[in-house]
DNA sequence: CGCCTTGTCTTGAATGATTCAAGATAAGGC
DNA sequence: GCCTTATCTTGAATCATTCAAGACAAGGCG
C-alpha cells in the first residue's frame, strides 16, 4: 500500500478499533482527511478522500462521518448558515470563533475551565449536559481588508 | 377588519413602520403569529398565518421573515438539528436552553450581565461582535418521563 | 487458511428546507 | 385617486442530507 495518510496509519487504525468499528480504507481516509481539514463539511472530506480512493461515494463519507459521530470519534457542529462540519477534537467541549465574512473557523478553549458555561443563570429545571458557544466576528485579515459581516451581525 | 391579532394591532403596525418597512397584512399576521409562537420555524408561522389569511404563501412568510431579520425586528436562530427558528425578542443577546429530547426551547438571560460572553479566552485577533450560547439538556418533563437525548449528547 | 456472518459501501433516488424568478398586486407618497 | 416601487403569488430549482436495495469486504471461527 502506498503512503495514504499524513499521520501514522497505525494510530488511525487503532483509533477506529478502539470504538468498536470495523477498519476500512474509507474510514482510514476520512479520519486522515479530517486531520488536514479541521472543520470540514462532508463534501470537502469527500473530495479529499476521492483523491486517494476514487471509487469512494459521497454517501459513504456521510456514513463514515455518521458512524464516527455516534462513536464519539468526531464531533459534528452546525454553525448557522453552514452545512454540518466535522472535527476530530472531541471531549474537551471547546468552542468556536467564526469569521462572519470569510467563515474561517478557529477553536477556542472553554471559557472558564472544565465545563464552565455548563450552568446557565436560569436552568428552568433542565438537566444541562452541554453548553455550546459560538463567537461571531471579523477575522484579522477580513478586518484589514475592510470587509463587512455577511451574517449574524444584527442579532446582538 | 375582524380581530386579527392577540396584541394591539397598532403596536405591530408601528413596530413595522419604525424600521422603514411597508405595513402589509402578511407582515402584521407574521408578527402576530410570532407572539404566540416564540421559537417557531417558517412552516409553523405559515400555518398560523394561513388560518387568518388563507391566500398567504409559504414563500411570502419566508420573505417577511427575511425582511424582519434584516431589519432587526426578529432574530433568526439555527440550532443544530433544527430548521431556522424565529423569535421577536431581540437586542438583548439572550441565549437558549434546548431539550435534546422534545426540543422545547427556553430563553436564558445572558450569563454575565450585558455582553458577557463577548470575550473569548483567546480571540485570535478577531473583532468579536456576538457570542451565541446554546445549552443542551433534558427538560423537566422529559427527565421524569425517563427519556433520553436524541442529539448532541456525545459531544461533551 | 478460507468460509460465513454481518456490517459497510455503491448506486440510484427521495426528502425537506430554502431560495430564485417572473408576473400580478397592493402600499403609501404626491 | 394615480404612480412608483416594494411586496406577494405561483411555479420551479437548488442544496445538503437521508433512505433503500443489492454488491462487497472485514474479521471471527472453524
Amino acid at each position: 500500500m502506498p503512503t495514504v495518510t499524513q499521520q501514522d496509519p497505525t494510530d488511525l487504525r487503532s483509533e477506529i478499533q478502539s470504538v468498536g468499528l470495523k477498519v476500512t480504507t474509507s474510514r482510514l481516509a476520512v479520519l486522515s482527511a479530517l486531520a488536514s481539514h479541521p472543520h470540514a463539511d462532508a463534501d470537502t472530506i469527500f473530495k479529499a478522500v476521492e483523491r486517494e480512493l476514487p471509487s469512494t461515494s459521497l454517501q459513504a463519507v456521510y456514513g463514515v462521518l455518521g458512524a464516527f459521530s455516534d462513536a464519539g470519534l468526531v464531533r459534528r457542529i452546525e454553525p448557522a448558515g453552514s452545512s454540518a462540519l466535522y472535527e476530530r477534537r472531541t471531549g474537551d467541549n471547546h468552542h468556536h470563533l467564526i469569521c462572519t465574512s470569510c467563515r474561517t473557523i478557529l477553536d477556542v478553549d472553554c471559557a472558564v475551565g472544565e465545563a464552565p458555561c455548563l450552568t446557565p443563570l436560569q436552568d428552568h429545571g433542565f438537566a444541562v449536559a452541554q453548553a455550546e458557544v459560538t463567537f461571531w466576528g471579523l477575522c484579522p485579515s477580513c478586518q484589514s481588508a475592510g470587509r463587512q459581516s455577511a451574517e449574524q451581525p444584527s442579532t446582538l
